[in-house]
DNA sequence: GCTAATCTCTGTATCGATACAGACTGGATC
DNA sequence: GATCCAGTCTGTATCGATACAGAGATTAGC
């Protein structure tokens, strides 16, 4: 058995409360106390006080969970995420706060005991979309939370930090519009929760539940609007999960039919990849030019070429982590809406004659 | 204040226990009474058992550490690194675990702390070079760990899991030396401690400490020697940390000395990318043809033509983790070594003519 | 109808530390 | 010489739960 701290205080012949101070308050003994302390649990291989211990009595971990709700390992595989994590984890660095990530079960019930269970002093959720059992649980007990997508019903005060997604899309979708392109596909992941890979028909944007995935289907319905181009003439593809094979495997049919679409504007620049992938699939004498936009800007879309949106993923991570780790006493600056910029690159053009 | 427990048990009218168990053992009461409590639970807000509390009592965390010698952010950056941590993630999901990631200060006392502190019940050490004591401290604690680096004084019994480093640079090297290369550049990451970036004179292999890069070098070393090639004739050039500005930066120079070498074996993938980058800087008049070959095959190398030593980043996370959590009985189960191939892509070729 | 076995539930000890109020010293102050 | 004070150290209460042995109440077995 590992010796206790009492063990060092018995070798000692001090007090338990001596012993503590010698490792947490050094200021409330002699220096050769400490010493004399410190050399004893050397001796006996006491390895100092027990964190889970301490953390009780304390009232604090010193470290914070980082929520996914789709799985974990999936979470390594977007380079978004990855970008964010990265952020996270310099803040936390900073600030001597270990990381806490937490996989979430596929069954709530497990999911939800997972968050139960979390020894975190806080939590960033990355991407809460219809999980809001997650914030209850959060909130049930007693912690604090940044938010990092715009959320249906989001308290007042309540710590964020996220872009104006609509705006940013239809910074994009403007440029297509621009261009001239008229027969467009807006690709997105989870348009409706269990719907299969491929078009869509959707009344209206707002029957869309994920807030971020709304929110960008409106900005590219926004600039199409004002073009002229409505709703009703949009095409709406579906992917089952944020991956590029998943997307090209939905675009795909899309150029086979008769009139298919110039331009496809992808809710994340995995999507559009993906689309770069299955067009660079086909034949090259059956390859449609077609514009594809993206979004996030991750690393891997400036050497594909891909025009899109860039959104500063370190930087939200480090933020949310930072409003998490020391809260701005002032309300109105735990809502921190990043900048997003229109990247132009190769991958949009002008609607082709023929 | 959060109610307690006891504040459940007592709105109920029973025993902390019988509360305890509603949460921890529903075996040991009726339906109907666990119902009851669980509903004046929901009722009080208590949300359910404190996780620091039930660790300290029960004697495990349900969390697993991953311990990265570098910094937290820099993780997120070496594409490798990602891909194992993907691996962790996977396993600790099947396990309903969670990953802690601890950050490490530079001050070592600081760092120990950040190590004495984690509440985890055993880790995943990424990559321990030196860093010696922080092991130390983990056996001090009497954890467990599973090491992805061979050591220089590792016990016998320790769980690992990694490659055969030398054999598998071997390859690589002899790949190159039959492609006809003689003048041949290696560079690897942190070769001495504080050596500065570029060319390096070593008396021989066995001065660089890390066992990983030693084992690297060692490996090119022994195909070169095969061929009549020495160590003396071979340029060590020296990286100081694993990104690709520095290793274009110290191998920059190398191409405008008189008999440049024609190929350049480097300690990973990420090096050789640098140096990919930096022989696409030069104008293309002045663009030396080097062979140049990585380590690792991280997916960026596919794209950049990379040839080079593929090893299972993904399956070593995974496998980390799981010889962590449930280890095998059988000791030599616990050490295990992944298989690798040379990756042959169009970044090496002949020697040219000139 | 009696013992044994089973099902529920309780009580106490304990996990390993920290907080906080107070006790003891040995000088400095007046 | 009494008073005050800063510097050290101790003791007790507490953080919030789970383990484990055992007490009653039921049911089963014969």
């Amino acid at each position: 058995m590992k010796p206790t701290l009492q063990a060092v205080a018995d070798a000692v012949g001090v007090s338990r409360s001596t012993v503590s101070n010698a490792y947490s308050r050094p200021d409330q003994l002699s220096a050769a106390l400490r010493e004399r302390i410190l050399d004893a649990a050397r001796q006996l291989g006491y390895p100092g006080p027990n964190p889970t211990a301490r953390s009780l009595r304390r009232g604090f971990v010193g470290s914070i969970g980082v929520l996914f709700t789709s799985q974990l390992s999936y979470a390594f595989t977007d380079p978004f995420a990855v970008r964010f994590l990265a952020g996270v984890g310099a803040a936390a660095e900073r600030h001597g706060t270990s990381m806490l990530l937490v996989p979430l079960a596929r069954a709530v019930t497990d999911a939800r005991r997972a968050v139960e269970n979390a020894a975190v002093d806080g939590f960033c959720v990355y991407c809460v979309a219809d999980e809001e059992w997650a914030l209850d649980v959060i909130r049930e007990r007693g912690l604090p939370f940044v938010s990092t997508a715009a959320r249906d019903n989001a308290d007042a005060g309540e710590r964020f930090v996220g872009i104006d997604e609509r705006a940013a899309a239809r910074s994009a979708a403007a440029h297509v519009a621009g261009l001239g392109h008229r027969r467009v596909a807006l690709l997105a992941d989870s348009v409706l929760p269990d719907a299969p890979a491929g078009p869509l028909t959707l009344a209206g944007v707002d029957q869309v539940p994920h807030p971020t995935t709304r929110g960008r289907l409106s900005g590219f319905a926004d600039a199409f609007a004002e073009v002229g181009v409505g709703w009703a003439e949009l095409t709406v593809v579906n992917v089952p999960g944020n991956s590029r094979p998943a997307a090209a495997a939905a675009i795909a049919g899309l150029f086979d039919q008769p009139a298919p679409p110039t331009a496809v504007l992808a809710g994340s620049d995995v999507l559009a990849l993906g689309v770069l992938d299955a067009l660079a699939a086909r034949p090259a004498h059956d390859r449609p030019t077609v514009s594809v936009t993206g979004f996030d800007d991750v690393p891997e879309a400036a050497a594909a070429g891909l025009t899109t949106v860039r959104q500063p993923a370190e930087e939200k991570g480090r933020i949310a982590a930072e409003l998490l780790l020391d809260p701005p006493a002032d309300a109105a600056a735990g809502h921190v809406l990043l900048p997003t910029a229109l990247v132009v690159r190769n991958s949009t053009g002008p609607v082709p004659r023929s």
